[in-house]
DNA sequence: ACCTGAACACCGTTCAAGT
DNA sequence: ACCTGAACACCGTTCAAGT
């Protein structure tokens, strides 16, 4: 693998133009590997070997760029088969599934969590859940809601699982915050004292590290069963 | 109300230094009025008035500001009282007005969802719900990852229900979109297709208004009852 | 303590020009 | 069709200097 034959090391050869699709990769693989912050048109352009204004033939604006490798995130979930198997079992499995690819890019999430999904790659996604949830016993404006009970707390509750502290402000507030924790008034706070071994480092908001590198899985696992609990209850009930 | 008076129209009196509180609030309010994409310290520091970098005496790095901002917004809600009042109707209270909370600043969403909380303002919410999770019969490693399961549901899906798309994108799009929606195979997705009316633009990834524009109230409170459902049933369940 | 003012090393994006 | 190359109007941040 000579120097002269490939397009790393931002060198390219001057035949074998981009593709919309080499961009959207490059740039997912440069966010996965330097950060979201760390993604600049020009960047990814000397990255690929070629002048930042070539991106923009490409994949358009760097909002644009940036949508369209959040749609590919999604792109890459493949939803098992559901015949044969229980809808709740099913279910689980695509929240299992989703979270997975999620952890596969955290450097991403906050992207999937707060924009707008603005492609059609969704569309046989939200197909299937809907029929599945179809299929349980939903129906009418009682399925919407169902549907976007589960979806929203899916994708919801991962994002906040892989929440960061950004780079600027990590430096030793992470030492002093547990610190903090640990000298807390045990009569104004009674319950996290009695929990705190248990809580510190492992709770939404009594936590330092993130779930990129600490993932809370019993925790979601837990709130699955429970979002499964409450399912069928609502069925049983109706 | 002279000019010579205020504060406002980038005009500042030369006495009456800045304050830390003063910096964080004007920059809140910016971002309400104009976007998270808008906040500059140049554009804020004109805003108050002042040189960009008198900003980083009082708040440091942007970063920092950011993340003080966006603990302000977590501060300003009020718990109620928990006694003579059932655990899960404590919950539910609570639950809305975080989500009350967070639609007030809609802005704010990407931050507070994928931000992880670098302030202790967040210590007295925590300890009131893991009290409540306690009163209701939670124990152990149980209760952390319930308290996890809640909290993570309601900040994340709200987080979720604010995304919006990014000003660059949106031009003409949304239409296309529902379009596209609605000349889908009928059948390769036959339960889209059953269900489009009540779906389009009201379900997660079948949508193209934010819920800063289109509130999803119903699918809240349906999320909300599933959550509660399943508390009730697993504790029964022990 | 609190702010000015200049300076540095970046950004995204437009647009004309090349091939 | 696909990319170069220059140019424009911005950024965040550091640092010395003022008061």
């Amino acid at each position: 693998m000579g120097e002269s034959s490939g397009r790393r090391g931002g060198r390219r050869a001057a035949r074998n133009p981009l593709s919309r699709a080499e961009v959207i990769d490059a740039a997912l693989r440069y966010v996965d590997l330097h950060g979201l912050d760390a993604l600049t048109m020009r960047a990814l352009a000397t990255e690929m070997g070629v002048y930042p204004t070539a991106l923009y033939w490409h994949t358009g604006t760097k909002a644009q760029l940036v949508a369209a490798v959040s749609a590919r995130v999604l792109e890459d979930i493949v939803l098992p088969a559901d015949h044969g198997m229980a809808w709740d079992e099913w279910l689980t499995e695509v929240a299992r599934l989703c979270r997975q690819a999620m952890h596969r890019h955290p450097n991403l999430a906050p992207i999937l969590g707060s924009q707008l999904v603005v492609s059609t790659t969704a569309v046989p996604f939200a197909e299937r859940v809907v029929g599945v949830l179809e299929r349980a016993g939903f129906s009418g404006r009682d399925l919407v809601e169902v549907y976007n009970a589960v979806v929203g707390f899916v994708l919801g509750w991962v994002t906040l699982e892989l929440s960061s502290v950004p780079a600027d402000v990590e430096e030793g507030w992470q030492k002093e915050y547990a610190a903090q924790l640990r000298t807390v008034n045990p009569n104004t706070f009674p319950a996290l004292t009695r929990n705190l071994s248990l809580l510190e480092n492992n709770a939404f908001l009594v936590r330092w590290d993130s779930g990129r590198d600490r993932p809370m899985d019993g925790s979601f696992e837990t709130a699955l069963e429970l979002l499964l609990l409450g399912l069928h209850a609502k069925l049983t009930a109706q």
